[in-house]
DNA sequence: AAATCAAACTGATTTAGATCAATTCAAGGT
DNA sequence: ACCTTGAATTGATCTAAATCAGTTTGATTT
């Protein structure tokens, strides 16, 4: 058994878990606070390259990472793997299972990851008779709506530097988030996982971040980023002319 | 006042509409479904190039297509517009605005277009009453979840080509839903919508439809199409070396 | 009917990014 | 310590699609 008084231990609850204005809405009172508790599983963390679920496999849950990191795919129509979506700590996902009762991705830790797991047959129940928690629930499939249809315009309207670019600085705001540093980081996937997501090739990737690196707007070393100057990134994504 | 008899008359209730299978869930009792009528919206059609909302305007409803076609998009960080999505007949936008109460895209008739407004704030409360009502809504935003994320691996991983197959043969699919023809069609939106709808340039999108009717796969006159081999546009899509 | 204007198409040229190829580097395994 | 393996980087070349530059067509106005 471990030690559930140490930093990195399971919470015993939502009460406890720094992720819970994420989780939960922030309105609930403390006899649905605890319900909504009983209802969430915290698992073993999964090592890296282990899958959270499959493409195809029957829609029971979505989930919270809670640290580490997941990216999620599915199979194109060339049986190439395409990278679908990064979710951070702090961010729910398995929503895609919804519509009509099967993932249509396969999401894989991409590190060592821990995870809540929210059944959704219970949260349905539970929003029934909470109506905040359903709001909560459509908030966000609508924000990841929202964040899907902003990949959708980066990818159809930007070059391979600005997307690069948009990237990083979507990172570094998802961290800051969770509190944690938005300018020293370490990328949790790999150029191979970056390229596929952005509709490019690793080549490309390495090269701009080269780039950006002569160009003193961030320090790289493998998976290690140092923003230096965000508002030169930002620059570049509002004026591809910026900086050459 | 028009008369309600004739065939493109407003329907006078949700019953009468052939578009009603995607709107209400099919299990609505008949006083269930009274009320659901009682909170729609008909109003007159929009005129093409008339907009049904605005980016930055406050959420207030969701929208369902009852005949033409509307596009969404958002104004990109170089100032220039970009298109995020395609309505068609039985189809439902809006729900972009859900997440932070304001609408991120603006809505456009493409052409004249006839539209059923769902105010969202009765559409809450009525789910808060009938369970299948809120079931459905949350199918609906996971669909476009999907079909979201479709685009992005489109985007991310396929040529032009391939990317204008799908396209047609996504548009020929949803035609047919509707029970229209899947082989013959007029498109709604412009080359230049296509285009940007696809990151590509007008001349591309042309130069592909050229392509594709030296090879027998359509017909193109105008935005007039005619599907001839969907199957040689499917092998395209999935493997990239069908028809050199 | 002539003039205007915008959308669509086509050809010539250029270029961003892909592809091909080689080297470096770090992590495990024996 | 040495070998293997895969990720990342860098350079050289190639190509799909962008850009630039007309031309054609059809709709709208006068």
């Amino acid at each position: 058994m471990k030690n559930e008084e140490t930093a990195y231990a399971t919470p015993v609850s939502c009460r406890d878990c720094r992720m819970s204005t994420i989780c939960i809405p922030l309105s609930l009172r403390s006899d649905e606070l605890y319900k909504l508790d009983q209802v969430i599983q915290r698992g073993n963390p999964y090592q890296a390259r282990t899958s959270i679920f499959y493409c195809g496999d029957k829609f029971t849950s979505v989930y919270a990472v809670r640290s580490g990191s997941v990216k999620s795919y599915c199979i194109d129509n060339e049986g190439r793997e395409q990278v679908t979506g990064f979710y951070l700590p702090g961010e729910i996902f398995g929503w895609d299972g919804l519509a009509d009762n099967y993932y249509q991705n396969t999401a894989v830790a991409m590190e060592t990851t821990s995870i809540c797991e929210i059944p959704y047959g219970q949260l349905e129940l539970l929003s029934s008779t909470i109506p905040s928690i359903q709001k909560h629930v459509t908030k966000l499939l609508s924000k990841e709506i929202n964040s899907d249809q902003k990949l959708i315009a980066l990818l159809a309207g930007n070059s391979a530097h600005q997307r690069l670019a948009s990237l990083l600085l979507s990172i570094s705001a998802r961290l800051a988030q969770q509190k944690l540093s938005s300018t020293r980081f370490r990328l949790p996937m790999s150029r191979g996982e970056i390229s596929n997501y952005l509709g490019m090739t690793v080549e490309t990737v390495s090269r701009a971040f080269s780039h950006f690196q002569r160009k003193k707007y961030l320090k790289v070393n493998k998976k290690e980023i140092e923003l230096i100057d965000k508002h030169a990134l930002q620059q570049l994504i509002s004026n591809p002319e910026a900086g050459q």
